[in-house]
This record gives C-alpha cells, sequence and structure tokens, in this order.
DNA sequence: AGCACGCCGACT
DNA sequence: GTCGGCGTGCTC
C-alpha cells in the first residue's frame, strides 16, 4: 500500500506527466447566483479531456440534488477544495468556449469595479436562452397500488396524471384548483408513493430551420446541366421547376451560388403540380434537400451597398477622426444636431470591417428601433446584427451564436451588447454618448456601457469613437485635457441651419390671461399656423400620465402611493390613479377621503392632458402620443414613427422618448413645457441635463436645408443664462461654466462617486444602519469624502424606507480599488450584525 | 437568489 | 396538540 503513496502531486515534470491520467480535475465555476465567489466542483473523467474554460456546464446545486444550474467553467486546477467534499458537474454543454478570455476578464472587472457578484454579471450577460433552465416535473408512478391511502381530491389528480407523460408543478397546481396547497399535496402523494418528482432540463433555444434546395453538385457544370435540361424536354412540369430555379440562382454565371440553395416555397410556388414535380426531382437526386438556420431578422438585403457619399464636411470629419486614432485610442465627436453623424459612422465602420475587425456600435435603447437600424441594414444588409431588448430571447442567442460563428462581424446594440462575444474589436463606437440609460439601473451589475465599451477597447486594442451633440461633461473633460482626441461638426448635413430658438414668458401671459391652459398663446398660434402650413409639431412634456398630482381643494389631501413616499399620476385613459414607481393602481375618488368634498382636482399636466387639449384646441388635426404608455405593445413604438413619417399625424406629443435621434424631414416647429422643472431639479447635473435635453428635442425641427424651424421654450423665467446658452447653442459656454461648479464642489469629472444606499422594512433600522456605516466610512476616509446618510427624494419605494450615503473620491487622488475593498468589508460588517438584520445595502458605482 | 431548517402564534 | 408563518443561514 505505501508504495502506492506517489500520487502526491509532483513538481517533477516526468513524473507528473506519468501521473496525469490518475489526478482529478476541478473546475471554478461562476453561478449565476448573487453570492459573492465561485463554487469549486470536480470534472468527471471522461469530460476532463474536452472541458475548456468558458465553456459552459451543469451542476446540482444545493441541498439534495433539487436545483439545477448552468454555470461557466472560470478555471481548471488539480488542487482538491480543503474544507468540503467537491460534487461532480453533471453534463457539458459547449464543446467550445461559449465565453471568451476576454469576456471572462471583462466579468471579474466588472463585478470588482461595479462592487458586485460575478454571478450578477453572468445573468445580465447571458442571454437567458444560454441559461438552461430547470423545471421541476411530476409524473405517476407505475409501481403504485395502494389507491386507498388517497383522499378524494388526490384519487381524481392522480387519475389525470396517469393520462399526461408528466406535468410541471404549476400545471398541477392548476388542475387542482387554486385552493389546494399544491406543495403539501405533492408532499403527501410523494410520501404515498404514487407519483415520482423529477428534475429536466431542456435547452430553451431553438433555432428556426429554412427548408432549402439546391442542383445536385454534378448539375455545377455545363455539360451536365444541358444534358439535364435535354433529358427534362420530355417532362415539361420539371423542366419548369428547373428553369425556375435557374432564373433566381444562376448556376452558370456563379456556380458559387447554388451551393446556398434557394428557399423552397419560392420553387413550389402555389400549384400542387410543381410541388410533385419538385418531389420526383429531389427523390431522382436533381435536387437536393437541406436545412439551414434561419436568422431572425431575414427582411433586410444580403448585399451590402458601395460605399456612401460623405458631404465635405462629414468627410473632414471622418479624415480627422481616423488621424486621431492614429495617436489617440478614443476620440470624442461632437457634432450638432442633424449633422449627419451617422454617415460618418458608416463610413468608419466599412474601413474597420475591411481590414477584417468587428465592430460594435452601441446606441440607446429607444432610438434604436427604428430608422438608424433601417439605414444601417440597407448599407450592410445581414452582414449586421441587432441586439435589442424588444427581441425574442431565441433572437439574442442567434445574435450571440452569429457573433461566435463570424457570421456578424458588426452589431448594433444596446448596453448589454458589450457583453457579446467579440474578440477582435476594431471599432466600437458609442452614439449618443451623453445618454443616461448607458447607465444599467436597476439589478446589478450597475455598469456604465460607455465605460465598459472604453475598457473593452482598451483590452483588445480597439479604437473607441463617442459621439453627441451634447457630450458629457465627463468626456468633454477628458478631451480638452488631451486624454481624448476631440473632433467637431458645426455645420448641418446639407446646409440646413438650426433652428430659431424662441422663450415664451408663461408668469407673464398667465398675468395677461392669455394662457389656453397649459398653451401659451404664442405656442397656440405656432401650432395653429403649423397645421395651416401642413407642417408637421412635436410637443415635449417629460412628464406622462393626465396629471401628477390629485389634491382636495377643500383639505389639502393628495392622493399618495400606499407603497411608496410619492403622489398618484392620474391617467384619464384607464380612469385610474397609477404610481410610477412600483406600478400601484387605484380607483380615482370622487369624493375626498378625507374630508368628503367633491372638489378633488387635478394638479399639474402630463403628455395625456396635452393629447387631450389639442384635440379641444384643434379639432381635426391629428394627433398622436409617444410615452411609456403608448409604446409599451411590441411595435408599437415603429407604428407611431412610421405613421408620423407618413405624414399622417399634424402633432406629436412625447416624453423624452421623443427627444431621441428621431429624423423626420417636415416638423418644423418644437414646443417645449415646463423647462423649469429639468433645470430646478435638485441635483448637481440638472443644468448639464436640461441643457442636453433642450438641444436634443431643438434638434427635431428643421432637419431640411430651405426650412428653418422654430422652437418654443415655455418658461416661468426666460432670463435664466442656461436658456440663453441653449438659444445661442452655446455648448462650450455651458461647459465652461459648469466645469467650474464641479471643481468648487469636488464633483464628476474631479471626484468619483459611490452612492450606498440602505433599505430596510423599518425607517429606524434603515436609518441607524445608515448612520452606522457612515460614521464607520468617514472615520477612515474623513468627513469630506462621506455625505449622508440623507433620505433620497422618494424617500420610500416598495415599503422600503431608504437612506443614501455618497461617497466622493478625488480622480488620481485615491487608491479607489483599495477604498472600495474597504467599503466592502464595512458593508459586511453591518449585513452581519445582529442588531440590524434584514438590511439590505446596495452600492452603486459612478451614479448617475 | 432559492431553499431547508427552525422557532413561535391560531386552529382542527 | 399541529400547521404554517417567515427569520436565518448555506449553497462547492
Amino acid at each position: 500500500m505505501d508504495n502506492f503513496q506517489i500520487k502526491e502531486p509532483s513538481s517533477d515534470p516526468i513524473f507528473h506527466s506519468f501521473d496525469k491520467e490518475e489526478v482529478t480535475l476541478f473546475a471554478d465555476l461562476i453561478l449565476p447566483i448573487p453570492v459573492p465567489r465561485m463554487f469549486t466542483y470536480r470534472i468527471p473523467r471522461g469530460m476532463a479531456e474536452i472541458v475548456k474554460i468558458g465553456a459552459r456546464v451543469i451542476v446540482p446545486f444545493g441541498k439534495r440534488n433539487s436545483r439545477v444550474m448552468t454555470a461557466i467553467v472560470a478555471n481548471l486546477h488539480n488542487s482538491p477544495p480543503v474544507n468540503y467534499q467537491a460534487r461532480y458537474v453533471t453534463e457539458l454543454l459547449d464543446e467550445y468556449p461559449l465565453v471568451n478570455n476576454s469576456q471572462l476578464e471583462l466579468f471579474r472587472w466588472m463585478a470588482d469595479y461595479y462592487m458586485c457578484c460575478i454571478g450578477d454579471v453572468m445573468n445580465v450577460a447571458l442571454p437567458s436562452g444560454l441559461k438552461i433552465s430547470s423545471q421541476s416535473k411530476v409524473q405517476y408512478n407505475p409501481d403504485f397500488d395502494y389507491p386507498e391511502l388517497l383522499t378524494e381530491q388526490e384519487v381524481l389528480l392522480l387519475a389525470e396524471l396517469k393520462k399526461q407523460s408528466a406535468l410541471t408543478y404549476d400545471e398541477l397546481a392548476r388542475l387542482a384548483g387554486e385552493t389546494t396547497n399544491i406543495a403539501a399535496l405533492i408532499k403527501s402523494l410523494v410520501g404515498k408513493k404514487a407519483i415520482i418528482v423529477f428534475e429536466e432540463v431542456r435547452e430553451k433555444y431553438v433555432p428556426k430551420m429554412i427548408r432549402k434546395l439546391r442542383l445536385h453538385r454534378t448539375y455545377e457544370e455545363r455539360e451536365q446541366l444541358l444534358m439535364l435540361l435535354k433529358r427534362l424536354e420530355k417532362l415539361p412540369k420539371q423542366q419548369e421547376v428547373v428553369m425556375r430555379y435557374l432564373r433566381h440562382v444562376p448556376v452558370q454565371v456563379n456556380p458559387a451560388l447554388n451551393q446556398k440553395g434557394l428557399d423552397k416555397s419560392i420553387l413550389n410556388q402555389d400549384d400542387a403540380l410543381s410541388q410533385s414535380s419538385l418531389q420526383t426531382l429531389v427523390k431522382n437526386a436533381v435536387f437536393e434537400s437541406f436545412e439551414v438556420i434561419q436568422p431572425r431578422f431575414s427582411d433586410s438585403n444580403s448585399g451590402a451597398q458601395p460605399e456612401i457619399k460623405l458631404t465635405e464636411h462629414q468627410q473632414r470629419a471622418a479624415d480627422e477622426i481616423m488621424a486621431q486614432f492614429a495617436e489617440q485610442n478614443t476620440v470624442l465627436l461632437h457634432g450638432v444636431t442633424g449633422s449627419g453623424k451617422t454617415e460618418v459612422y458608416i463610413h468608419l465602420i466599412q474601413q474597420a470591417l475591411a481590414s477584417g475587425s468587428q465592430v460594435l456600435y452601441l446606441l440607446p435603447e429607444i432610438a434604436l428601433t427604428t430608422q438608424i437600424v433601417v439605414r444601417l441594414q440597407r448599407v450592410f444588409g445581414d452582414k449586421m446584427g441587432i441586439y435589442h431588448s424588444k427581441f425574442s430571447d431565441n433572437e439574442r442567442v442567434e445574435v450571440w451564436k452569429g457573433v461566435v460563428s463570424g457570421q456578424y462581424q458588426f452589431v448594433v446594440g444596446v448596453r448589454s451588447a458589450v457583453f457579446l462575444p467579440f474578440d477582435n474589436l476594431g471599432l466600437i463606437i458609442v452614439d449618443e454618448e451623453h445618454e443616461t440609460s448607458y447607465k444599467q439601473h436597476d439589478p446589478a451589475p450597475r455598469y456604465h456601457a460607455r465605460d465598459v465599451a472604453l475598457m473593452i477597447g482598451h483590452w483588445q486594442q480597439a479604437k473607441v469613437l463617442l459621439g453627441s451633440a451634447t457630450p458629457s461633461l465627463e468626456s468633454y473633460f477628458l478631451a480638452k485635457q488631451r486624454r481624448y482626441g476631440l473632433v467637431e461638426l458645426h455645420h448641418r448635413f446639407g446646409d440646413a441651419t438650426l433652428p430659431t430658438i424662441l422663450l415664451v414668458d408663461v408668469k407673464r401671459e398667465k398675468r395677461q390671461k392669455t394662457m389656453k391652459s397649459e398653451f401659451s398663446s404664442a405656442l397656440h398660434d405656432a401650432l395653429a399656423e403649423n397645421i395651416e402650413r401642413k407642417e408637421q409639431s412635436i410637443l415635449f412634456q417629460n412628464r406622462r400620465g393626465y396629471s401628477p398630482y390629485m389634491q382636495c381643494e377643500d383639505c389639502d389631501w393628495t392622493a399618495e402611493c400606499l407603497n411608496c413616499a410619492v403622489s398618484l399620476t392620474y391617467h384619464q385613459r384607464d380612469a385610474e390613479l397609477r404610481c410610477h414607481y412600483c406600478g400601484h393602481k387605484e380607483e380615482v375618488p370622487r369624493t375626498c377621503p378625507t374630508c368628503g368634498s367633491t372638489k378633488v382636482k387635478t394638479i399639474g399636466f402630463g403628455t395625456e392632458k396635452l393629447e387631450d387639449q389639442l384635440q379641444i384646441f384643434f379639432p381635426g388635426s391629428r394627433v398622436l402620443r409617444m410615452d411609456l404608455d403608448t409604446t409599451r405593445a411590441k411595435d408599437a413604438y415603429g407604428q407611431i414613427i412610421r405613421e408620423f413619417e407618413r405624414g399622417g399625424v399634424d402633432i406629436l406629443v412625447g416624453t423624452q422618448m421623443i427627444t431621441k435621434g428621431l429624423d423626420f424631414d417636415n416638423v418644423s416647429l418644437v414646443g417645449i413645457f415646463d423647462a423649469d422643472r429639468m433645470i430646478r431639479f435638485p441635483d448637481f447635473r440638472a443644468t448639464e441635463r436640461a441643457f442636453q435635453m433642450l438641444t436634443q428635442v431643438s434638434g427635431r425641427a428643421g432637419r431640411r436645408a430651405g426650412r428653418q424651424g422654430t422652437v418654443l421654450i415655455q418658461t416661468a423665467n426666460p432670463d435664466q443664462s442656461i436658456l440663453q446658452k441653449v438659444i445661442q447653442n452655446d455648448y462650450r459656454g455651458l461647459y465652461n461654466e459648469e466645469i467650474q461648479e464641479r471643481q468648487d464642489f469636488n464633483y464628476p469629472p474631479f471626484s468619483r462617486l459611490i452612492k450606498l444606499t440602505v433599505r430596510h422594512m423599518d425607517k429606524h433600522t434603515s436609518q441607524r444602519a445608515a448612520e452606522r456605516l457612515a460614521a464607520d466610512l468617514t472615520q477612515t476616509l474623513g468627513p469630506t469624502r462621506v455625505l449622508g446618510p440623507e433620505q433620497p427624494l422618494v424617500e420610500r419605494i416598495r415599503n422600503q424606507f431608504l437612506f443614501d450615503i455618497l461617497i466622493k473620491l478625488e480622480r488620481d487622488k485615491v487608491n479607489v480599488k483599495a477604498v472600495k475593498a474597504y467599503i466592502r468589508e464595512r458593508i459586511n460588517d453591518i449585513l452581519t450584525d445582529k442588531g440590524l438584520r434584514q438590511v439590505s445595502i446596495i452600492a452603486d458605482v459612478d451614479c448617475l
């Protein structure tokens, strides 16, 4: 026995290789759960040879064998864990890594930088079609023979179960009726050995297959083909089918085309006769039938069009960008609205693709469903993948696989597209770089796609182009510091001019009693004229619903959410009050719930009210509303856009949704309501945001040469300097003013921010935890770096009381990594404190 | 995140 | 007496 104790890992290379087969292989796995560590599993013998880092595996997890999960192999090694017995990996899902090294590096960096778990990253990174689902199922036990033990209900249920091969918990619950406790019922049946519970694992992804036909290889040769046609002269129907094929696929001209084949439906058209002829031809091996995966976006044309022509200004911008890329990895393209940045992008994308590298084009969510994609598709056809949240999971999986296979060298996508398995990116474009929707807000990881793109660019040595008409102060600052290149495009496309922006003093109009409800006479008249001229108008009010408050005139009662510290918004169309934070709905009270008065009035206005009033002021005009409530359905957004483009609409009313990248020819008037609310918002970024929003909406007007657009901004305070900056399109002026303020108060880009949010059902527990955390952090970081705790604007959401602590770290002065580690420890202290149980603490790094 | 285990209130 | 409520802790 002792003689065989040579299985110890040895440093002797000869020994090692000799021993190789005897050593067990272990894998550190990323599991899709919010636990801050990886899990070590044992790889079964047969799998050891083929398993690779980045592949997916299926593992049992938790007590019993009840849970089954998909995990990613992050590391392979031979050291068995010391404190526990590792369990075996059940199954290997990928022969080749699904997640490449570059992505694994990204996952690790993200978990670290954004202070979350790597499982959280995996969860958002992989489309759920790639995460196998385990579903508990129950089955009738064929060996069961004690029916006398069963209750009446169980007998009925079991009879039902005998008919099916298997049922899930949910299906069984439905059969049993809502009043039964299904878990208890199953437990009882299992106890009586009447049923078997088992786990079923299935790949959710099902590629859509399409049946195609092609001529047999033999007939790619001219001689053979002629002979075939001759042979078929006596069989006119079959000959007709072959001829039809040849019309679509010119085999003689380009034999290679034959291999791609032709859709079966094109060949057998509608007549039953050609169908039978076709069958005969397939049987006689003239045609061969095969299946390919049908890409879900097949309405595109396949041939890429030749290069697009750039205007002189665009060409110069493109040249300048290329020149700066020679020295810089990142360039900021600052181009006014309507300057044709897209054409510049297309030009650069074509160049990058031609050099053989991959390209990623990021866009904010809402801008993507529409116009830009259509334009890009016209140029890039089906070489371009689209990654968007409105697409189904199957479609996302296809894009993922298309990137791996090389089918998609170019992907246009939203935030989450940064997770796609690129390995050779040459260019990343982040369009509308200032957009806050690039920052993921709710589930961890709370990442900023622009910043992630910069990291990926760094790792893959890809150039990153940031584009915006109103760059974020952060990016412009870095450009001015020469850390980024900077290229400016000041001319609108086709010599269109920027619109004239006018301020309307609503205070004065109210005094003079010329307001028509929310509309100033100036805006009202301009709208009337515009309708008369058959030109289109856009109205912007960044608030959905009919009115944000409902209040009693007699006792000042206002409708508030039960779960959140906010007022309920009145929605007229559905005749209900809604909470915009938790979704809670209520009926509209006819009388005041506290004093019984009937004078319950709405206060303030949202898009729905504007839409309503437009119908009254301009009967016969065609009005559409575009906000979260009207665009919930799948293609609702596209439908509204197309209807507006077609000219079927005079006025489009919308929330910030309408500010993003829409490009309409015939819009000559833009009206903006309630600009003051944006400007006064209590946040250090309010001015920057307001400027961006006002400039972006204004940019929707007068996009074609020869027609200058008009923008009317309704404000109670026309003297505010930010409004002057918007009128003069003075981005630099705004930048200079703002950056000074940021420096004075040490806000970004001069510091980095981490926001810690403490949540608990009980206000005092929440507050106590927050106060202790702040005190702990202050001790080491100092009072200037730790702000708060304070209650956020909405202090309670979904019955959780919130307290925010803001940590400000000077850029380039503080070891951010060490500070984050320290914060983690302090958070852990709180979470393990018995007196502060059930508290949850969320870290938001680079919060907006 | 789930899920089991465990310790206290309202019911056959 | 039990059923079942949810607080607590663990998962390789």
